[in-house]
RNA sequence: GCCUCUGUAGCUCAGUUGGUAGAGCAGGGGACUGAAAAUCCCCGUGUCGUUGGUUCGAUUCCGACCGGAGGCA
């Protein structure tokens, strides 16, 4: 069995600066937890760990991929679980860091896996058929025939989870539902303690987003982002283009808008994606939450916060 | 100073031939098991600028006043 500690929050709530402290404190080594930073050269707006502060602490499930690849939760799950299981041989700690939720609790889950893995080919052929709402109606209504309950968790429209429901029935010839049950059933081969950051006031936070989106543009977003674009990283069919920072300056490249227009537009995507990071972090009822509604407008958590985290991180680790 | 237009949700604006009002955006809540920074679902009460008047009843009609825009001097 695995012990690790996570830490988990929206963006810009300082989870890579509390991470360092915790880390040096706990001789510990980081495993990024995050979608976006797994793509090389997407560093500035990524928000990925400056050379100085991967110094400190050494960092894990960073720079894996070129941002042409396609890189999946179960991808992400298995090559870091190997990391966690290096880090724990040579004695020291695990420590997940990062917002993507789905990375985190398939970590935490545990278990292999057994349901296929996505087709290319089945997907575009699904998809193409979600394109219009009798399509997605069509869709929704095969799957409610072979996997009545994935249907019912599904809207018709939500194309996405459909389809992949109904990729999984075609590639093995058995549910969604059933190979969710299965996993559900394997107890984890880790025990992941996690701290969740989190602000009693959401303009707080808010702020915060607006500010690192500002320092992102200052330290060179904008080229970081020209660079890849005319290097063709970031096609719109690649994932990596989908990353908030790039699609919209992308747009900006292609005239399609001004600068301030495309930072603004960061600005409100980042503040809706920190939105949706707080809701997938609530329902994590066994995590310790550490508001950190700090008005200084640092964008790193005081010296207190570090502490209830050494101080939680020691208690329950040595439980 | 006079004339015209205008004041309705955080913002931009509809609307009520008099029975206290609704869209878009913003915002809020939720879901999430091999694309997840993605994808999807749900949520609209606000002194209808203020104050008098007419009226059974005014946000709607009338007057005055206070903002804002434009025009004439």
């Amino acid at each position: 069995m695995i012990r690790a500690l996570a830490i988990t929050g929206p963006t810009a709530s300082g989870k890579t600066s509390l991470s360092l402290g915790v880390a040096e404190a706990l001789s510990g080594e980081i495993i990024s937890c995050d979608s976006m930073q797994i793509y090389r050269g997407m560093d500035i707006g990524t928000a990925k760990a400056t050379p100085e502060e991967r110094a400190r602490a050494r960092h894990h499930m960073i720079d894996l991929c070129d941002p042409s690849q396609v890189y999946s939760a179960e991808d992400y799950k298995q090559a870091a679980m190997a990391v966690a299981l290096d880090i724990t041989k040579r004695g020291r700690l695990p420590l997940f860091v990062g917002g993507t939720g789905l990375y985190i609790d398939t970590v935490m889950r545990g278990g292999e896996v057994q349901s296929p893995p996505s087709d290319a080919a089945v997907r575009e052929r699904l998809m193409a058929i979600a394109e219009t709402e009798d399509g997605r109606i069509a869709l929704w209504k095969r799957l409610s025939e072979i996997d009545p309950e994935s249907a019912e968790k599904n809207h018709y429209n939500n194309a996405r989870r459909v389809v992949r429901a109904l990729e999984i029935y075609e590639l093995s010839g058995k549910t969604k539902s059933y190979f969710d049950e299965l996993s559900r059933a394997v107890s984890a081969d880790i025990d992941v303690k996690m701290i969740t950051l989190d602000f009693h006031d959401r303009d707080t936070l808010y702020k915060r987003v607006d500010m690192r989106v500002d320092e992102m543009m200052r330290e060179g977003l904008l080229s970081e982002v020209e660079r890849l674009y005319l290097a063709d990283k970031l096609k719109p069919e690649y994932t990596s283009s989908q990353a908030i920072g790039y699609k919209e300056i992308v747009s900006y490249l292609k005239g399609e808008c001004t600068l301030d227009e495309a930072i603004e537009l960061i600005k409100l995507s980042s503040r809706r994606y920190a939105k949706r990071q707080l809701t997938w972090f609530r329902h994590e009822k066994d995590a310790y939450r550490l508001y950190i509604d700090d008005v200084s407008g640092r964008l790193r958590p005081s010296e207190d916060v570090l502490c209830e985290a050494l101080e939680y991180a020691r208690s329950s680790l040595s439980r």
